[in-house]
RNA sequence: GCCCGAGUGGUGAAAUCGGUAGACACAAGGGAUUUAAAAUCCCUCGGAACUUAUACUUCCGUGCCGGUUCGAUUCCGGCCUCGGGCACCA
């Protein structure tokens, strides 16, 4: 008799089991206060026309960490949205000719349709579109609030200006110096633009990055680093006949009385007033323009300067040194001057060797060694020479003898600095929250006073002017009967993202910005899932806001995020041919056809159009490669769940991905095996009230293996989300359980309790088929309200143990033990054992390390 | 340039607190089944030496150079290569 077992069809399955989710409103995340909550957050998308695989990644990781947490008992909240402002709309739109909101949306519609494909349990009921005024409005209300408490300022700042265009470009948008549509050379130009003053919290920022216990050491330490509390002097010098001071920072006042000359920024005032007479520094500042406005442009372009014809005088020694203007100085920060010790600082040295201006050591190092400088700069910490009556202080006795000096004639005190800048918020674009300021004939400038400052979307593009800058009609606003003027720049897309998690909790909510019965219940997030680009910058910011919202009352707690995961990207085979004219035309991994040679290395490549191809290695996904490969298809082919287990198995999650086909393939074969085995086992009634007490030692093995990885995958999915090592753990089980014959009652009670424990440990990464599976094995509620697998301590107890025998540190033997076998009984038969003795035979035992239950070393010599 | 990571077989990787390097997979090779193929199942699989032997055993091996330790993929110092970020891409 043959019985036909059910097969594995995802393409029939899925849509079912997705279906029932969707009917049953399954991840509906309702308040409730009786179970613990779990709010399981990934990275917002921004809608850029169809999924790619990072989200997928990013997604798959967010919605196993929430399966889990569900079965765990939780209440969990899942929501997504849509980071849906800025720039690729403008550009799309400029090329459609249309608005860059009926692209969006366009956007959303598809890739939204996308994510349902994936099986992603998401409350869509919670779903955010920034874009919509439903949304902006309180960011924009709440910013007229930071603005009445004094968080909010102007001040002129830097961009960089398409002087053909007469536009402003974002630094992606200038390539080699140039302006990307029109080929023209960019300038640095100075307008007036918004600040939020994040380093009024710089202090707390930094202080309670060791609190979050949950986030990865690295994430913290670049944040650290990207704050960059030092503390130093601040010091005034005078200008040589002229009224005007300069105040400069330095980390290193032991280097004080080797300061030879100071710098400032192109754009600094006395910069500019000094070109009125002089045409040369004239036109090195105009060149000084000539330059993107980015930090690594600025660490890498060749340093240059020139002498302004200004002199400062040193405040301790009276040298009077020349005042240089020098392109790495930068206006926008700090003070737009620096003072410079070239013998200490290889920057400086450089400088000065290149512009001939003096180099005089004032440190020599501590340990009497000499140093020449006459080559590079000494820039470590010593002892003080050529500097009177503070020669052979260290650098902290320097510091406070020198400070102190300062201080007696008031042109020096200590400072605590930060290397974060206030955080600039404006945008001279129109796809973007309007900035809902407003000023007065009377030159007062005031927050809206009615919310939202809509942003009109239906406009054309052309490209050149923001629709809301070039309607003159748009600006215009009445406030008390009189007429005023709407500030025409909007927001960077950087503030809906840093404080939409909040929104989630209550984004129905119309009485406010947020519902704190609400936001109290679920905030912060206990989860994060996102990409590690975001380290610096949208973590600091929605870490800042967060405290914004908590010091006006409207959140309780001090940070956002508990736990924080960083996926890595996924990389694919870039392929490509030379054209004729010796340009590379990229050829998507999907259309190469390879040959491999026996090691798997590919030894050749083609086309379906014959091109030879050559390939490029493994590389980000990207549309310049053309080797991105699309989620969609893959899902197509083979099923989300599939996709899935691939994703999660094939690296870890904060490490790189690399796509591989076969790879897939694989974890198509293993659900496959995996669903044929259940099907095969249901072919067996369930047994009831079998004893585990009397079992063959290969029964007893498998429990044993089996709640072993129980207690593996529980730790691996919960704590260290190591997710392809938990896959792995359950693959070694049942690669073991199916050597389990089903020919007596108590191997089928094991063979069910192996299968119904791992299709619930299974279930967070394919749900799909656990879902049926689930169904399969007989159970009458249903998977997503089922329970985790819990261990079984009793399974877990060995008869023996496996102890690795090393002399001097190399294994020479293995040696299985009884379980409860003495430490000195282990040392014996160590020292016994044949393989061993040879090794000690003519030799003296120094002395034995035992590691309990694992290792003995003898120390011979 | 500065900050943060990563580097282990043909390949993706594992080794969780300094204790068996290569689990689990992919690819490859061999075999079973089949009229045949696909699918499936089983076996082998870091390098070298020794050997009738693919057994046993020994030596080497975790980017490179050095150090600490009874013992280092893991810790420390110095490099190299690749990736992420550097404030207007998101």
């Amino acid at each position: 008799m043959s019985v036909i077992l059910e097969q594995y069809n995802p393409h029939d399955l899925e849509p079912k089991v997705q279906d029932y989710w969707n009917t049953h409103k399954t991840f509906k995340a309702v308040e409730d206060s009786s179970k613990e909550k779990f709010y399981c957050l990934s990275m917002f998308p921004y809608p850029s026309g169809r999924l790619h695989m990072g989200h997928v990644r990013n997604y798959t990781i967010g919605d196993v960490i929430a399966r889990f947490q569900r079965l765990n008992g939780k209440v969990v909240m899942q929501p997504i949205g849509w980071d849906s402002f800025g720039l690729p709309a403008e550009n799309a739109a400029i090329k459609n000719k249309s608005a860059p909101a009926a692209w969006t949306y366009s956007n959303i519609d598809y890739m939204k349709n996308q994510l349902k494909l994936l099986g992603l349990g998401y409350d869509w009921d919670r779903e955010i579109y920034t874009c919509k005024d439903e949304y902006y409005k309180w960011e924009q209300w709440f910013f007229t609030k930071l603005y009445e408490k004094g968080l909010v300022y102007k001040k002129t700042s830097t961009v960089n200006w398409c002087p053909n265009d007469q536009t402003v470009l974002a630094n992606e948008q200038v390539q080699d110096g140039r302006c990307w549509r029109c080929d023209a050379p960019v300038e640095i130009k100075e307008i007036p633009q918004w600040f939020l003053k994040i380093t009024d919290y710089a202090e707390e920022l930094l202080s309670d990055l060791d609190t979050l216990e949950g986030w990865p050491e690295t994430v913290k330490t670049m944040q650290r680093n990207w704050i960059g509390k030092s503390e130093g002097l601040t010091i005034t010098f005078k200008i040589k006949d002229r009224a005007e001071t300069l105040d400069v920072y330095t980390t290193r006042p032991d280097t004080f009385m080797g300061v030879t000359y100071v710098a400032i920024a192109a754009l600094h005032p006395l910069a500019k007033e000094m070109a009125k007479n002089n045409p040369q520094l004239a036109s090195f500042i105009e060149e000084c323009r000539n330059l993107k406005v980015a930090e690594a442009e600025m660490a890498t372009m060749e340093k240059k300067g020139m002498p302004t014809g200004l002199y400062a005088i040193h405040p301790l020694n009276g040298r009077v040194v020349p005042v240089m203007v020098a392109n790495f100085v930068l206006m926008d920060y700090g003070t737009g001057a620096v003072m410079a010790v070239p013998a200490h600082d290889q920057r400086d040295y450089e400088f000065a060797s290149k512009y001939g201006l003096d180099i005089i050591q004032v440190i020599k190092p501590a340990d009497g060694s000499s140093c020449d400088i006459s080559k590079c700069a000494y820039t470590e910490k010593g002892l003080l020479t050529n500097s009177g009556k503070y020669d052979n202080l260290d650098f902290k006795g320097a510091f406070d003898a020198i400070c102190a000096d300062l201080e007696k004639t008031g042109q020096g005190h200590r400072t605590i600095n930060y290397r974060l800048r206030d955080w600039g918020v404006s945008r001279q674009r129109y796809w973007g929250a309007p900035i809902p300021m407003i000023t007065l004939p009377n030159g007062e400038v005031i927050g809206a006073t009615e919310f939202p400052v809509k942003l009109p979307e239906d406009v054309i593009m052309d490209g050149v002017q923001s629709p809301i800058k070039a309607d003159k009609e748009w600006a215009k606003v009445t406030v008390n009967g009189v007429e005023g003027l709407r500030d025409t720049d909007t927001f960077d897309t950087f503030m809906e993202s840093s404080w939409y998690y909040a929104r989630y909790c209550c984004p129905d909510y119309q009485e406010g910005m947020l519902d704190s019965k609400r936001t109290d219940f679920w905030l912060p997030v206990d989860q994060y899932v996102g990409g590690i680009e975001h380290a610096c910058m949208h973590l600091l910011y929605a870490r800042f806001f967060h405290k914004l919202l908590r010091d006006a009352g409207m959140v309780h707690c001090d940070e956002p995020f508990t736990k924080l995961l960083c996926q890595g990207m996924v990389l694919a085979d870039a392929f490509y041919y030379l054209d004729e004219n010796g340009g590379k035309v990229w050829v998507s991994p999907l259309n190469a056809i390879t040959t491999r040679d026996n090691l798997g290395n590919i030894t050749e490549a083609h086309d379906r159009e014959g091109h030879a191809l050559i390939h490029a290695g493994m590389t980000k996904m990207s549309k310049s490669k053309n080797n991105g490969i699309d989620p969609q298809a893959m899902v197509d082919k083979y099923g989300a769940d599939t996709v899935r287990l691939f994703m999660m198995f094939a690296s870890p999650a904060e490490l790189t991905l690399e796509w591989q086909e076969s790879g897939v393939e694989g974890a198509l074969r293993f659900i496959k095996r995996f669903y044929n085995s259940v099907q095969n086992l249901v072919t067996h009634v369930r047994p009831s009230n079998v004893s585990f007490a009397n079992l063959t030692s290969q029964q007893k093995e498998i429990r044993r293996e089996l709640h072993k990885t129980i207690q593996k995958v529980t730790d691996d999915i919960g704590r260290r989300q190591t997710f392809n090592t938990a896959i792995a753990a359950i693959m070694e089980l049942l690669n073991k359980a199916n050597k389990l014959t089903l020919d007596d009652e108590t191997s089928v009670a094991i063979s069910y309790e192996v299968y119904d424990a791992c299709v619930l440990m299974l279930y967070p990464i394919i749900p799909h088929v656990c879902f049926r599976l689930y169904e399969c094995l007989g159970h009458e509620n249903k998977i997503d309200d089922a329970k985790w697998p819990t261990v079984c301590e009793d399974a877990l107890v060995a008869d023996e143990m496996l102890i690795v025998v090393q002399v001097n540190g190399k294994v020479r033997a293995r040696l299985t033990v009884a379980a409860d076998a003495s430490e000195d009984g282990i040392k014996e038969l160590a020292l016994n054992d044949e393989q061993v003795k040879k090794f000690t035979a003519d030799k003296t035992v120094r002395k034995i390390i035992y590691v309990p239950k694992k290792l003995v070393n003898i120390v011979v010599a």
